[in-house]
DNA sequence: ACGTTTTCTGTAACCGGTTACACATGAGGG
DNA sequence: CCCTCATGTGTAACCGGTTACAGAAAACGT
């Protein structure tokens, strides 16, 4: 037994001729260790969980690829967690996931504060915070630059022509929201046309951009460039903006955030600021599983580069084929 | 020891007083049951797997959403596995979750037959299949009316006054792209126009709609109707008929088939066939878990059935709102 | 040749639960 | 009053691994 497991770990003596035995009766009996026992025992059970708030949001999938194939790489397997973004929900799967002894948390949460970790803490199993840390002191955190991304697109809007941009802004508890929001009114108050009303916060997701066009556009006549802050919010004011028959870019431009693939499909094409989503899933994958390995122990922030994608929904005057 | 345990699992006798006292202490010393050592002692894990062959198209999403809300319901967590089709990456999750002795699985695949689901039969862990059936006597499955609904679509198609119909299959590998492909043809080899070059393969996404459309607009100068094989296909097949300068729907009607929200977005909006998604995820959990608890043993199919959802792209001679 | 060190293997305790079994207690029946 | 049975609790074996420890055998140094 003792060698059999001695075998399996191989970090201790064991004679090759024996090991080679036991190797061979292993694919005999078609032995497999249970992880059960192993993890009991005071072993890794190699697997880490990655919870994330919206699996119908494709930048979280986009994430999940990401830490999925690090993890893989590595012979780590993902428990995936869907909080929908509900405390409740949050609250329990970290639960579960201390009871079922996995061995590090990649965690995408506004509702988690540091008195909910601590139990992780505790037991010993590092947590990385991913998109959206709520605190960057005590724990690895790996983000993409928001507010500079912000910065961008609105200068980009401003380029373009755009003598009045309104902000979809995402709900003030997503740090991410509050970055890109804090971007954008670095540089808009600056112009005398810049009033408070022409930030309207909603949902980040389709039906939230679809309302705030509505409401801006009711309030504000004369907006001819729409900052959306995420993809999604960009999506659905696209919508709304054609069904209340103004043309875009030339009446109203418009710039996401978030680089998801499905603004490629709309007629025109959107305007966003691409983060690189693989490589943050990437990235949180990679510092969690060298924490498990013990490489590195200090906590790290890794911010990434976003970069400006130009595409129809910003090329003013440019003839474009018609979808009717 | 053993009445602690006895009050965590409350199928013996227990003193109420002692009881109560257990469950005091227990809170007191914040004491959490190890799954492990449950696990290994013979107990259920309460854990349930969901294989899914794409995170990326939002159909499986939907389905992960049906199968965790009756799983969280029954208090069994999910584990979610991304294979991305690739039959090496399901044949390690199906060792994986062997090892970690998960309680049942829900598979979404073509890949996998029989001879590897074995273990899996050895160990008494049932298993059902969703969406792709590869085989209905031995194991449970949940699945829609492909037939059924591509029938739907292509006398829809012809109903509006289509004259020609082509189809934009998924690969053969897939059951649900069979099927689909095989109501189209039952109804269109009626016809006298119909030609087999009408039907051209695609993979099940955006990008194969896309290049499935030039290849058949270039054969075939004069349909009028494209049924896709799936909703990211019709996207796709959208956007490049827009590109070619086609109206949707006057010069080309399109249908699509799953019921993803993604087509409510675009302009036109697509019609489509619409599965009940989350129902689907939903029913396969509660056989599983029903199975699991004894309350079913032999297996049974379960076919859904599909819903027309007439939308823009097959709305001939309406007008719509310009997208430019 | 003999003591020391290195290599190798087996024994047994342990991880944290479950449960068969033994045993104690009190209630009910004749 | 004694016997039986239902109720309640503790003991110990077990699930399937890991690992400290002990001890055997082989290699090495002098």
């Amino acid at each position: 037994m003792a060698t059999v497991s001695r075998v399996i770990n191989k970090n201790e003596y064991v004679n090759k001729e024996t090991e080679q035995k036991v190797i061979v009766a292993m694919q005999e009996l078609h032995y497999e260790p249970s992880s059960l026992a192993r993890g009991l025992a005071g072993k890794k059970m190699n697997t880490i969980a990655l919870m994330i708030p919206d699996i119908s949001n494709p930048f979280f999938p986009g994430l999940a690829r990401g830490v999925e194939d690090v993890a893989q790489q590595y012979d780590f397997n993902v428990f995936l967690c869907n909080s929908d973004d509900l405390a409740y929900k949050e609250k329990s799967y970290l639960e579960i996931l201390r009871k079922k002894s996995i061995d590090g948390l990649i965690i995408i949460s506004n509702n988690v504060n540091e008195e909910e970790l601590e139990p992780l803490r505790m037991a010993n199993i590092p947590v990385v915070l991913l998109d959206r840390p709520f605190n960057e002191q005590n724990y690895s955190v790996v983000r993409s630059n928001n507010r500079n991304g912000a910065i961008m697109a609105v200068e980009h809007l401003l380029a373009i022509g755009c003598k009045k941009i309104a902000h979809i802004a995402g709900p003030e508890k997503f740090v991410t929201a509050r970055e890109r929001r804090l971007g954008y009114e670095g540089i808009v108050s600056q112009y005398s046309w810049y009033t408070p009303s022409l930030i309207e916060h909603a949902n980040f997701d389709i039906e939230g951009g679809k309302q705030a066009v509505t409401k801006l556009v009711a309030n504000n006549t004369d907006i001819d460039g729409i900052f959306a802050g995420n993809d999604l919010m960009a999506l659905g004011a696209l919508k709304q903006l054609i069904k209340l028959g103004k043309n875009v870019p030339d009446d109203i431009a418009l710039c996401g955030f978030d680089g998801i693939s499905l603004t490629e499909l709309t007629q025109p094409e959107i305007t966003t600021i691409q983060q690189p989503i693989y490589e943050m899933g990437a990235a949180a994958a990679l510092t969690l599983i060298k924490k498990l390995k013990g490489e590195i122990t200090e906590t790290k922030i890794q911010e990434l580069d976003v970069k400006l994608i130009i595409r129809g929904s910003t090329e003013k005057g440019k003839k474009l084929p018609l979808a009717t």
